[in-house]
DNA sequence: CTTGCTTACGAGACTCGTAATAATT
DNA sequence: AATTATTACGAGTCTCGTAAGCAAG
């Protein structure tokens, strides 16, 4: 039994046990790898993969628990690498973030720079995606931190920690009518066209909920997955936006500014979000992983 | 990077960084042992032991932060091994327990019996010792199942369960004046010369607990390892034993026996002792470890 | 008939053991 | 002087890629 027959079949489970493609991805060839599947199954005494014929078609019981212990060791053979290269170079590396929009745009950046900052021989690489993609990233070794508001904190197979609480807010044109308001409740809101975010991105479920609690229907004109472009409508003048706050900056509000945006005065806030980091559990971070986590919490 | 240099930096761990012993332990050549590691180190970029000219001192922390994480991919790479063969025939291979004499005379023998009975396949090798020397026979890997009842359940880096408890009892010859009294209390038992375990055995830290908070100074005449020793003497008329109910048998008992012993009728007995089995953190038992685990609760 | 797994085979790399070397205790 | 790690080197093994074969959709 050798390393490289793990790795080889934890691709294959991967890529849906097509070994044609996960040789592709591990830059081998088909045979080859056919043969060490085969090698580890036989050393093994079990098989993992039921064949008809010629084709792969699923994992036997076997297979399915086996994979899980593979997964482990390869994990643990990656915490191996990272953390004694925490030891000799502790600056240099590469760091793979997957996040949403308005993590990436917002949260991220202050983190990021003082990330370069201290560690400048870290390579940083930002993907995006939905907090489900994300997910998937993290489970497939793509990247190495996920940072997302939904769906990351509940899932048996990663670690994740709390990074900071957020609400959202309601922007709108200085002509709005809601800008004239003292107060404005659930109600007023849902008397007008409101712009928001998809349902599976940044605390939509929160909003949902708090329309759904007190029995209205709000008008939700258009979704989005990005503050940015909620903003935009914004100031195209369709309607109300409720972003997260973090996506609402000074300038944005500032009396000079030529397409200003107001933030409405809403009377109880939409229910907390907390964003948050995941990471494979077992995972062992790095240091500069770890600073960058600090970082971001406040 | 492959297995085979884990496994050496480990036993050369195990081996008090002597790479000597190791390579003996491993039916390998020194000098291969030696490449191994420097391979390793190179190829990781640390360096995992201090070297004095030609001689391993001691680890760095680099080493010792490695070392961890190697123990648990080893610990996995045998996972793998033991739950492959779990699924195609798991009514084969070997168990080696680590016990306790107390455990391995009378508790053991009808759960292996009933292992032996189900698993005929099944090679049992039965070890005896201190409960230290059982932790430390787990840790390095030399037995599978440790039982015993003292210091196996507080060690941070075995699991362990729960399997069955019991209480001491005293034993004396028919002719002791002990045996003429209705109830004997710690008190009595103080005053009579006593036979019982080593501090290390068997629950009798609870013994000597139990006459400290009477501020009692028991006369413990002989200590032994071992219940049928102490049984022994108890016959040879040298005092009173103080041993595990689970060594008292009925023909001990029995109206008829040559030498029978006579079981005290203590006052309140010494506290609950309860007997655990121990194994590596993480290890995932085989079927008929489980089994074995099961036919010992009750 | 295209896709995709398996078998066959050979060149090159790697492993591992022996012998020699060198540094500590 | 004895013990113990490292270096050198070569035989044997193993790995891995190419080419060919064959089963399934």
């Amino acid at each position: 039994m050798n390393l490289q027959q793990l790795r080889y079949l934890r691709e294959a489970v991967r890529r849906d046990l097509n070994l044609t493609s996960a040789a592709l991805a591990l830059h081998t060839s088909q045979p080859g790898l056919s043969k060490a599947i085969r090698e580890l199954e036989d050393e093994l005494g079990i098989t993992i993969f039921v064949r008809h014929g010629k084709r792969l078609t699923h994992l036997t019981d076997a297979g399915r628990a086996v994979i899980v212990i593979v997964e482990r060791i390869l994990l643990e053979i990656d915490n191996l690498k990272r953390s004694s290269s925490d030891w000799h170079n502790a600056q240099v590396g590469e760091l793979r973030i997957a996040a949403t929009h308005t993590q990436a745009r917002y949260s991220l950046p202050p983190a990021i720079a003082r990330l370069r900052a201290d560690y400048p021989e870290v390579t940083v690489r930002l993907h995006q995606g939905s907090p489900s993609q994300i997910v998937a990233m993290i489970r497939l070794g793509q990247v190495d931190l996920g940072i997302a508001t939904e769906a990351i904190g509940q899932q048996a197979d990663l670690d994740s920690e709390d990074l900071f609480s957020w609400y959202h807010c309601a922007v709108a044109m200085p002509s709005h009518p809601l800008c004239r308001l003292e107060k404005v409740d659930l109600k007023a809101l849902s008397e007008h066209d409101l712009i928001t975010y998809d349902p599976q991105f940044a605390g939509r479920a929160h909003i949902d909920r708090a329309f759904n609690e007190a029995r209205l229907k709000p008008r939700i004109v258009l979704e989005a997955t990005d503050s940015d472009v909620i903003k935009t409508y914004v100031r195209l003048g369709l309607g109300v936006g409720i972003v997260s706050e973090l996506a609402i900056s000074p300038e944005d509000e500032s009396e000079g500014a030529p397409q200003r945006l107001v933030r409405l005065p809403i009377e109880r806030p939409f229910a907390r979000n907390t964003t948050r980091v995941a990471f494979l559990h077992g995972r062992i971070l790095r240091r500069y992983e770890q600073a960058l986590i600090e970082a971001m919490k406040y």
